[in-house]
This record gives structure tokens, C-alpha cells and sequence, in this order.
DNA sequence: GTTAAAGGCAACCAAATGGTTGCGTTATTG
DNA sequence: CAATAACGCAACCATTTGGTTGCCTTTAAC
């Protein structure tokens, strides 16, 4: 028997190099606060870390917290105004991450075909 | 002044509580080695645990513990075949991480267009 | 029927995570 | 200028996480 080659084998990892990049992103988004205070970034404009404490049950640190979680994937950005710092949803990465998500797929699908003209003949 | 209405109030929340349901997902794929098990199992078909070991620099029982960390999110399932434990991946919870971040990109692209018609007026 | 391969179980470990509290600083507001 | 709102910093805490090692069980191969 030949001996089976190992899938993760370096020359094998790198084709998909371009996925691991996008492991930050998707830590970031794995959390239901974070994932919550995403949304409402994203449909709201630009707010401060009061007015997205409010209405939560967890402190305003912990608010605090995530935002820096978000930000040090690229998700979010804040802005200083005054005495508030205001935070507002950054697509840039989120796309990214969408992109990983349909390489994913695509490769699926691919082998999927793969698999069922090798099954016709 | 109006009270401003705290953007993550029980309602306001209600509306996007598809999303959350989605974190453990994203948890799962939030991870270098885990995303490089999806890529070559997505890639591959059905490996054993050995292969998937063979070719990285951690444990076998690192592997383990990854592999159910994706499984217990419904990223792949494990076929049970004489010694071996072959795993898979399954497509459908993936699908489901892209539709929410396609929801996401869609709201903030609907907040976009709201802005740029209110500055139109 | 031994031997070796594939894997399971469990304990253990260090570091990261999600959260808190306490207190200090900066900037409005009256 | 005094009061207060918004925030920063830092320590602390319990739990989770990513990983290891050691040993036991199951199954295939010779």
C-alpha cells in the first residue's frame, strides 16, 4: 500500500493559506455580546459606549472590553468626540470574512463534482 | 431633550435575534487550526483522526478535541468505521454563518442608503 | 494469538476570556 | 467653580480554552 499522504502536509496547508488569515475575525464575531453589538453598530450610525451599555445587564467595562475585542479584529472603529468616544461598524473585514466563508463553500462544492463525475464513470 | 431610547434595549433586540444564534459558529471557526480541518476536510472527503494529526506540530488529542469543538457547532460529523474514526464536513451550518453575515452587510448597506437620502433632503 | 495501529478517557497545566469592582481623569453643564 | 456624566486604568476573579502526558481499550494484520 502506498502510503497515504498527510492532508495537512505543509505543500497541502498552503493552498488554503488565505483562510487562517480570517481566524481573528470570526473569534471576534463568536460571541453572542459582541455579535449583538455588531448588529446594532451596523444599523445605528456611530454611538457611545453609554448608550450601548444601556439596556444590557453586563457593565460598561465589559462593554468596553468587547468594543476593543472588535476593533483589534478590524470590525469596529471609535471615533473621540468631546468627553464620549463613539464606535462605528467598519465593513471592510466582514467582507473578508465572507469571502473565506464562500472559498470554504465553493471548494465543497467542487469537490462534491469531483465526487459525483468520478462516481459516472 | 428626548431620552434617547437605548439602541440595545429588549426590543430593539428582538429584531436581530436571528443573529446570536449563529456565535457558537463563529466560535468554532474562530480558530487557525480549526479553519485549516475545515479547509482539508471541505477538500478531502472523509479523513481519520491519524491523517488529520499527521503533517501538523500538536497532539493527536489536540486534533480530538478540535474536531468536537466543529462538531458540537454541526461544522462536520464522524462516521464510525471499524478502527477508525472518520470525520466529514457538513455544509449546513456554514450556510447558515453566511446568511448572517450577509444580513449583517445588508442592514448596514440599508443604514447607508437611509443616511445618504436624509443628507439628500 | 501476538503485535501494532487507532483511538478513548482523564488528569493536568498555562494562558486567554468574560466579567466584576474601585478609583482616577477628563470634559460638560448649570 | 462645583457637580456630574463619560470614560480610562488596573487589579482581581472564575471559567474556558488549547494543549500536553499517561494509560487503557478496541480492532486489524501477520
Amino acid at each position: 500500500m502506498s502510503p497515504r499522504t498527510s492532508p495537512l502536509a505543509k505543500g497541502a496547508r498552503s493552498k488554503h493559506s488565505g483562510l487562517q488569515k480570517s481566524a481573528p475575525i470570526f473569534a471576534a464575531l463568536g460571541d453572542e455580546t459582541r455579535l449583538r453589538l455588531i448588529a446594532v453598530l451596523c444599523a445605528g450610525g456611530a454611538l457611545s459606549i453609554a448608550q450601548l451599555t444601556a439596556g444590557t445587564d453586563i457593565t460598561r467595562q465589559a462593554v468596553t472590553k468587547h468594543l476593543q475585542v472588535l476593533a483589534d479584529a478590524g470590525l469596529v472603529h471609535d471615533i473621540r468626540q468631546g468627553r464620549e468616544r463613539l464606535w462605528e461598524f467598519e465593513p471592510t473585514r466582514l467582507e473578508e470574512a465572507r469571502r473565506s466563508l464562500d472559498t470554504i463553500a465553493q471548494q465543497w462544492d467542487q469537490a462534491l463534482t469531483r465526487l459525483k463525475s468520478m462516481l459516472e464513470q
